[in-house]
DNA sequence: GTGAAAGCGCTAACAA
DNA sequence: TTGTTAGCGCTTTCAC
């Protein structure tokens, strides 16, 4: 800056000034600014810049997700880096792996970069490190997953309305033992998706059966590897609702080396990519990640803002999209 | 750090020294800054480090893709994540849609930022940055597509060799009117795939057809509009080489809309979310984002390094995957 | 409308 | 082994 300033024969304050597009600068200084920027290729230092800028901010916020590479977290990233972007945010993306304390590694590493703000997915109810946002009142949102602590902004799907929904539809088709193959219960939005699916059971008055109620799924092997155990079981299920969407496929796989997809009802939770083209199609429950994205990142950048709401809990609908592996009648036991 | 100082009674540089595990120091001296660094809960700020620090380094590095949101895309990410946060980097993600512009812009972000360096997906031949980070001496590493320039680092796909593969398995299977259906012929990736796939027609003394050659194809509608088209047209194909993952999808979706998944065969480049639960599985020739993303992260830390070696261009080698719709013979005209 | 000086939180260089 | 001082590139404050 300080080159820029002596080639254009001004001072360094108002080369930042122009960069920074601040007022009370002639037209005719700026122009000769520009052109010095452009002759030495100049790019403003914004870290440096934050460093004394009154507010603090580095134009950078941190977004945690299970992990980048699943469909549901990136499209929810993408949506959160194009509101980002369209604000000249830059986004730090972080995977934990429903991992508590990569949570807590990752959030840290966002605090050492002086993020502005948070998008949070938490694998913990409690998370150790929120105490220490709140003393420094960053502003964060949780999306997908949020903790049990009372007081914090999230957007998450309608977990236990969907799966009630899920259930009842096998319930509708006849289905009297629906299997449910669900993730680790100490994450809230698998023990809202098993309280969604017993809600529908009770509604119906069906009784619980526990022999067919998979927990502590944490991929697809593991949950192809338990639904192949039940269905050779002595009385297995007739249906099955999948309660995520790598425990979905796991599923599908299964119930086809079973050679059971035809006669084997199935409703996952979270649409999957292709669901429509399989054979029969994958009956859902759709979230919808890109707009919680969305709605995630407004909120973030709201709270940047001077908005001093209460927190804000937001619950994305989702919907029941039957594509006919939903809609399979249970067939007579043989 | 001043405050940690204080409550510990030593100078602000020893308490450098302990966070930053530099030696001279007490062990007892230690103990009081971290007891202090935790009474505090104190977080370094590592933004403010860089600007002293005798590297520069800001411990941040910018990772510029299609979209996130692409599998493909998102493989690669998690990969380079994965190797960045070992070492204590942290990931800056931006897509940019195949639009040099966009590219540009989010490399200007990059810059700003002051990343350590960069691992760029490119929609351009010659990208307009380039000679701003040559001068800056800014580390890059291209993945996946490469700018025409010579001098660059790179780690890609066997495009060329792997649609030649994919090309040759039709034609081994007695196809002989084959179409293309690949993406804008300006992006890299798009010109070597059809390389391979006119390399493999005239390895076979197979004329090309131009009207089987569909390019500028950007989504799954559009290679399922295009598909659509060339299934009703007076000579269609018998087979069907996809070039990207997207497109095979809108291939399939048009197969199966015309009746034809069964009787018309299809490879596709790239592999596919559930390509082997489809009916008939989908033969692909599979790339490994995830082997390209860690080799590039690698690379990248390796000229971080003290790396002075030329420019190295990695080939990572693609995979036929038959599955089915890749060995249906070609059905008899009727 | 413009510039000089101070200082953001840290690390380098050097002194004690 | 430890502390002091200067200065990284910028923005703030305030004087002109």
């Amino acid at each position: 800056m300080k080159h820029v300033a002596a080639l254009a024969g001004v001072g360094v304050k108002t080369v930042s000034r122009v960069i920074n597009d601040e007022p009370n600068v002639t037209e005719a200084t700026a122009e000769r600014v520009w052109n010095a920027v452009r002759e030495l290729d100049y790019q403003l230092d914004l870290q440096a810049g934050s460093l004394r800028r009154a507010d603090g901010r580095t134009r950078t916020l941190g977004l945690l997700v299970g992990s980048v590479d699943n469909p549901f977290a990136s499209a929810i990233h993408r949506a959160v880096e194009d509101i980002a972007s369209a604000r000249g945010v830059a986004v730090f993306a972080s995977s934990m792996d429903d991992d508590a304390g990569r949570e807590s590694e990752a959030v840290r590493a966002f605090l050492q970069r002086r993020v502005d703000g948070l998008i949070l997915t938490t694998a913990s109810d409690h998370p150790e490190y929120l105490p220490l946002l709140r003393e420094r009142g960053l502003p964060v949102v949780y999306v997908d997953r949020e903790p049990v602590e009372p007081e914090v902004d999230s957007v998450a799907s309608d977990n236990r309305v969907g799966a009630a929904v899920a259930t009842a539809h096998l319930l509708a088709h006849g289905h009297r033992r629906i299997a449910l193959l669900t993730d680790r219960l100490d994450l809230i939005t698998a023990r809202e998706r098993r309280q969604g699916y017993l809600d529908a059971l009770a509604e119906a008055g069906v009784p619980v059966a526990e022999e067919l109620i998979v927990t502590g799924l944490r991929d697809a092997e593991g949950a192809q590897a338990a639904l192949a155990r039940l269905l050779i079981s002595d009385s297995p299920p007739t249906a099955v609702f999948s309660a995520q969407n790598l425990i979905t496929i796991g599923a599908v796989h299964a119930l086809r080396a079973a050679g059971l997809s035809r006669s084997t009802a199935l409703v996952g939770f979270d649409d999957v990519a292709l669901a429509d083209l399989m054979d029969p199609g994958v009956t859902v429950v759709a979230q919808d990640p890109q707009r919680m994205g969305t709605l995630a990142a407004e909120r973030l950048f709201a709270l940047l803002g001077d908005d001093d709401d209460a927190p804000t809990k937001t619950v994305v609908p989702v919907a029941l999209i039957p594509r006919g592996s939903g809609e399979i009648a249970p067939q007579p036991t043989s």
